[in-house]
DNA sequence: AGCACGCCGACT
DNA sequence: GTCGGCGTGCTC
């Protein structure tokens, strides 16, 4: 029995790594470790400092250099990153490389974090007095002689300071202060009073501070979902606790993170993916050392380290983007419960259109609901819906003429309608009217979408781009119609319709270059009619006060969708979508085509709202048994051959150890079968008990490396996959 | 993943 | 005669 070094390494294989001991140094778990690893090098992480190795001694290396002195990540973060790398299936070191920024898995000693405060030093009051020095120096001199200043500060007033600041620092003039112990500033804003329904969410979230307990706060847009995080923060920084609070994407955030600093009077860190990586490491480093108090992110924010952590909050917990769709494949809002748990502190699932899974585990008692009902301020009254249904109507352009109407009469007003179309481009399809030929991606075989503006045909699957035939390739006759309607020609069709009124369209293309986007909603923010066109972008919640108007220009994919999700997905779009509108003094109003007025979904949605929808579906989902009644575990393969795909799964198939409370389908193709040239299967496992689910996942992942042909095709295992793609 | 080894085709 | 294609194996 002997002594190795167990340590987790970014590789994605399913193991740990043994060392030998380094020559000198104490390991412990969490720090970071300098180790020989095939032919080069590789940063790791310690997770046993004293195992015992199942190989023999002699094949171990030993650790080439400790890192750190202290553990980098803490017992809690080594616990949950273990459990999450177990319940994803992914690679140990995988978690490990998610949970750490890149910053942090060189090989260097960390960067310093402190906080940078400058002072004169005894000479430099002299040198002062002397009145020796000029220019930039003089004006920090200046400035320092008022007292120790932050180096944010600085910058802020004094162009070129740190130049100053090297020299005077070399001159023994200045020198790095030791931070005062930074007091809270009183709050820029004082907070709105609260809501009585506000108060007893934030009574009740307060009341289980030092413990465990997931909430979910259900409250309707407008119902101040934001003051109720608030609060619960400030009542965390006044016990001395850190917040996290998870947002879906960082193009929500500038109004949060202003919200958050205005009102609580502390530095807030923000970690998302588009920070340079010294900046990510900082903000990091900062919440690790207790420093932070609040820290607001997108889902990688969610492997921050809490030494003091208070409570952590999930905005819009519905939102598909805490779901990470590549390589290790977890679920920031599931791995947020977890850390909730191993951290002893409650958490807070908020939103207008929950989750199924989320309203499950409110059903089922695991979850306590908090409801906001009420839309504090002003008398905003709700939204009125409205069906419009298309069927035999006279569609131009797909736009109906109720549709038309109340578009022009809100613009008359001189206020701002949003016509929503999830479709980019100009058309989704080019077809021929002679023989019926149309323009297919050869990588997708679907049809490709003409793209007027840059007059090419795009593949939306696969981004191949094509030039416009001129004429039929098939029969060679030259009328080639575009079919459907995308956002791109509802621009058109609109500015023709409504000349001289401003029409805005915001998706993927117009949105491309930075702060596109920001300039296109500042510019809605003024006043006067625009009519706005736009996709999902504007489905998330951008406060767009001018707007009174939604009309989504057709409902029914979502009603008819292969999808078992897109029921659930269209209900949170349209009440999303609706919440755009009526934020003024104004009511809003919302409308939807559809060829099917009747749709039980739609009608109940219409009548009784989300909470009765998802109801319905959850009961439907309960009645076939699917997510989240059901657990699933999907094995996706793609390669050039089909065959290979093929053979793939079924020797993966016939791997899965036989249980009879596991149910297998598939093989079968992928909803996308041909996607970029490659063929695409998959095979679905599921199973009522997710524990079972998963002592039947465990050892087959093991042994799906083996199969012989898993080095031939492209494979990985999605753990509660979000869409079946 | 990332890298080296290894065995077969078209180039100086 | 070699450069280089990617199939195969390995990393404590």
């Amino acid at each position: 029995m002997s002594t190795v070094v167990r340590v987790a390494l970014p590789v994605p294989l399913p193991t740990l790594f043994d060392y030998l001991p380094p020559a000198e140094g104490r390991v412990v778990a969490g720090q970071r470790v300098l180790v020989p690893f095939g032919r080069g090098r590789q940063v790791g992480i310690v997770i046993e400092p004293a195992a015992t190795s199942t190989l023999e001694l002699a094949r171990l290396r030993p650790v080439i250099r400790l890192l750190d002195d202290e553990p980098l990540l803490d017992a809690e973060l080594l616990r949950t990153l273990g459990w999450a790398a177990d319940y994803w299936l992914g690679a140990p070191g995988e978690a490990f490389a998610n949970a750490l920024p890149l910053a942090l898995r060189e090989p260097r000693p960390l960067p310093d974090v402190a906080e940078e405060h400058w002072q004169l030093t005894p000479t430099g009051q002299d040198a002062l007095s002397g009145g020796r020095r000029r220019g930039g120096s003089r004006a920090l001199l200046e400035r320092l002689s008022a007292g120790p200043a932050h180096a944010d500060a600085l910058a802020a007033n004094l162009p070129d300071w740190r130049g100053a600041a090297r020299r005077l620092a070399a001159a023994g003039l200045i020198e790095r202060a030791t931070p005062p112990s930074t007091p809270r500033r009183p709050p820029a804003m004082p907070p709105p009073a609260l809501s009585s329904e506000q108060r007893d969410a934030v009574a009740a979230v307060g009341e289980t501070f030092g413990r465990f307990q997931p909430f979910l706060l259900d409250g309707i847009t407008g119902s101040g979902k934001t003051e109720v995080y608030l609060a619960l923060i400030e009542q965390a920084l006044a016990a001395g606790r850190q917040s996290l609070l998870l947002v879906p994407e960082i193009g929500l955030a500038p109004q949060t993170l202003r919200r958050l600093r205005e009102r609580l009077g502390v530095p807030v860190e923000v970690l998302h993916s588009n920070l340079a990586e010294g900046d990510r490491a900082r903000a990091w480093l900062r919440a690790r050392s207790g420093e932070a108090k609040v820290v607001l992110g997108t889902r990688s924010a969610v492997f921050t380290p809490l030494p003091r952590a208070g409570l952590i909050l999930v905005d819009e917990e519905h939102d598909a983007s805490y779901k990470q769709q590549e390589g290790f494949r977890y679920h920031a809002r599931d791995l947020a419960l977890v850390r909730a748990r191993e951290l002893g502190v409650p958490v807070v699932l908020g939103s207008a259109t929950p989750s199924l899974e989320t309203l499950a585990n409110a059903a089922n008692g695991r979850f306590r609901t908090l409801r906001l009902r009420a839309r504090p301020g002003a008398s905003r009254p709700a939204p009125q819906v409205q069906i419009v249904d298309v069927r035999s109507q006279y569609l131009d352009h797909g736009l109906s003429p109720a549709l038309l109407t109340a578009v022009r009469e809100t613009v008359e007003r001189g206020e701002q309608a949003l016509v929503f179309r999830n479709r980019r481009g100009y058309a989704p399809v080019l077809l021929c009217h002679a023989c019926g030929w149309h323009a297919d991606c050869a990588r997708c075989e679907r049809p490709m979408t003409l793209h007027a503006g840059q007059r090419e045909l795009r593949c939306h699957h696969c981004d191949r781009r094509a030039p416009v035939p001129s004429h039929c390739p098939a029969c060679g006759a030259g009328a080639l119609w575009p079919q459907g309607q995308g956002t791109e020609r509802l621009e058109e069709a609109l500015g023709a319709l409504f000349p001289g009124v401003p029409v805005k369209r915001i998706d993927r293309e117009t949105t491309r270059r930075r702060d596109a986007f920001e300039r296109l909603l500042d510019e809605l923010r003024q006043d006067g009619p625009a009519i706005v066109v736009g996709t999902q972008m504007l489905a998330k919640g951008h406060d767009l006060p001018r707007l009174t108007l939604a009309a989504i220009v057709s409902v029914d994919e979502g009603l008819h969708s292969v999808d078992f999700r897109a029921g659930e997905r269209l209900a949170q779009l349209l009440v999303q979508v609706a919440g755009r509108s009526g934020r003024a003094d104004r009511p809003g109003r919302v409308l939807l085509q559809t060829h099917h007025p009747d749709h039980p979904l739609l009608r109940t949605l219409l009548a009784s709202g989300y909470g009765a929808a998802a109801a319905a579906l959850l009961a439907e989902r309960q009645a076939v048994q699917l997510p989240p009644c059901s657990h699933q575990i999907l094995l996706r393969a793609d390669a050039h051959r089909r065959d290979e795909v093929e053979a793939f799964l079924a020797a993966a198939a016939a791997a899965l150890p036989a249980d009879p409370d596991v149910q297998v389908a598939g093989p079968m193709p992928a909803p996308m079968p041909l996607r970029a040239g490659r063929h695409r299967a998959q095979l679905l496992i599921e199973s009522t008990g997710r524990a079972r689910l998963h002592a039947v996942a465990r050892p087959w992942r093991a042994r799906l490396d083996a199969l012989p042909h898993a080095r031939r095709v492209r494979w990985t295992l999605d753990v509660d996959p979000i869409d079946l793609y």
